[in-house]
DNA sequence: CTGAAAGCGCTTACAG
DNA sequence: CTGAAAGCGCTTACAG
């Protein structure tokens, strides 16, 4: 049993280095405020003890527990994986130990796991997304924790983000489409609701569409929550219509895939017959035949940043302004040029 | 500023309630324990002040933290994010939380990151596989901290552990391949220093082929850190050779995806001219062309198995026997029977 | 540069 | 069922 056995206490540092409790502690937390003599003397006695300091102790006394909260959609998405290893990669850097939490994409899951973290103690918290209750920033305000938003970045809110504007990078990716002659593009969209990411994509593409004078309205669209096999069934029913799409374009690269292997089944060539595009460039857009057109979002960079920002927050205390970290467009083999209707439909 | 601000402690909720800090305590805890008028008038003393435990109080006075660590080599392969995420779903649901760590594949940091979440409190760590110091295995008896095994299972360690026995697995598609007529077969391997489960992967290959009359030393093998480029530039070493292997067994699903690809740009067809086979049965093993034959791994079933057990054994205190999930072999078009040597040398 | 001492906000035997 | 009080092990003004 761990708590029938106790561990030296800095009191018992303190006796055997023959100094004060004090003492230790500077030792300990800001050694150049010892003198070298006294401060060899009391490591001396750490080492000799095992000495290791008690937590929660610690915790209470300096009302810090060195530890970030992060509540993301899930792990199992490659793109927040890598940019959640980025991020704890640097917070250890720090000092800091990262604290994880995941809601499975039900947004109605965030609040309770927000306290969870907060209730354990969390010096700042990482949140996916602006979308949350009114509610919950007031919680969060009140409580004043310090709270960084990732993966997103609307530069007209005023809160600490780090991220990049998914609308602006699909409407890009759209005009690329566009620019390839087509016109009728069908689109594989995440579930928007609860999740901005995936409605500020839509909303790009409809933008890139105006302004080319197309409607979204006459566009095929299908929301499905992401996933491989999702974006295969949406795939083969989006070119099961009369009117084929003659480009696919997808809420990410997950969906992209599927919807490659819906092209193949119903036998379709890719870009020939239909172009398909991802979002995400994950390490899967490489590998996919043909490989994914896809936009590049830096995910480890985005982690990297996150870590710093955050904790310049917790230890700062003043705001940040929104950084816009900037996406690219992939080319690759999945977007080729329009086909003439006729023939494609062979 | 957050300290500055001080938010209600047990006391104001006592005196708001009128009861004694100690009654406020078992509301809160042990409601049992206290009789319902005065637990009501304590929860809504509880609520009007917005009241919330002090994190660091609480677990100094309790001396837990409900909180467990895992260190695992990283979050960027999907066998460990699934993992994870089921592992930590399952935590949430017994009211703890998720502290994490990576290690990114370099074991000699593990020690480093088993300090700092030890002296952050944990309750209880999630170690991956066997190979550890024997220092750090006595540090962790000596603070007493429960510890379980993932992702690994040899019955002849008496620890807690929760996994597969991986030499067995990697033994059972040998066999497969065996049975496919294959007598020269390749390996793409993890790398086995300071990686017990590759190790393991290695010498159940080796096992398999002593068992049929066959040498592993006559085989030609390639380690490299698991990563799709690495898997593809070592197809193309292996079939660059005077005596291609018919077969490469990969350690891992990435590496086979990359030696999927290195076989294409060779313009060698898969399993015609050369058979692939994986390890894992992550989702990419279904989405490649051809998909791969491998070894299906419980990933998710692990980890919630692995929170449920280290639970017991936080809670419990007393240990667990090892427990294996067993894997199975998922046959897909990958793998396929020998291909007589001079017609593939073509 | 160092020490005595208060205080952080809980939990939990121990009484009653 | 409830309360008074000790105690958990640190940190940090405040003196000196």
């Amino acid at each position: 049993m761990r708590s029938s056995r106790s561990f030296p206490t800095l009191e018992d540092v303190a006796k055997a280095a023959g100094v004060s409790t004090a003492t230790v502690s500077r030792c300990l937390n800001t050694p150049d405020r010892v003198i070298k003599p006294t401060r060899e003397k009391v490591m001396k006695a750490v080492d000799a003890l095992g000495y290791t300091p008690n937590f929660g102790a610690r915790v209470m006394a300096a009302k810090r527990t060195f530890t970030i909260g992060a509540i993301i959609p899930t792990m199992e998405n490659a793109i927040f994986a890598r940019g959640l290893q980025a991020f704890q990669e640097e917070l250890h850097r720090h000092g800091y130990t990262l604290l994880v939490s995941s809601t499975a994409y039900r947004p109605e899951l965030e609040e309770e796991q927000i306290r969870a973290l907060v209730a354990r103690g969390a010096d700042g918290l990482l949140l996916i997304g602006y979308d949350r209750d009114p509610a919950l920033n007031a919680y969060l305000h009140q409580r004043a924790i310090p709270t960084l938003i990732a993966w997103a970045f609307k530069p007209e809110i005023p809160k600490p983000a780090i991220g990049f504007d998914n609308r602006a990078a699909m409407a890009r990716l759209t005009r690329e489409v566009l620019a390839q002659g087509h016109r009728r593009i069908g689109v594989i969209s995440g579930i928007a609701k609860g999740n901005d990411r995936a409605a500020e994509r839509l909303a790009g593409f409809a933008e890139a569409l105006g302004a080319t004078g197309l409607d979204l309205r006459d566009m095929p669209v299908i929301e499905t929550p992401y996933g491989f096999e999702n974006g295969e069934n949406a795939m083969i029913r989006l070119m099961q219509t009369d009117a084929r799409p003659t480009a696919v374009m997808c809420g990410n690269d997950v969906l992209a895939a599927g919807a490659l292997r819906g092209a193949r089944a119903l036998g379709l060539a890719v870009p020939q017959d239909v172009s398909v595009t991802g979002f995400d460039d994950i390490e899967l857009a490489r590998i996919v035949t043909p490989p994914l057109t896809t936009v590049h979002v830096p995910h480890r960079e985005m982690g990297t940043k996150a870590a710093i920002a955050l904790i310049a927050l917790v230890e700062g205390g003043d705001s940040l302004p929104p950084t816009d970290l900037g996406v690219s467009i992939k080319r690759r083999e999945s977007l080729g040029p329009a086909t003439p209707r006729d023939e494609q439909a062979g």
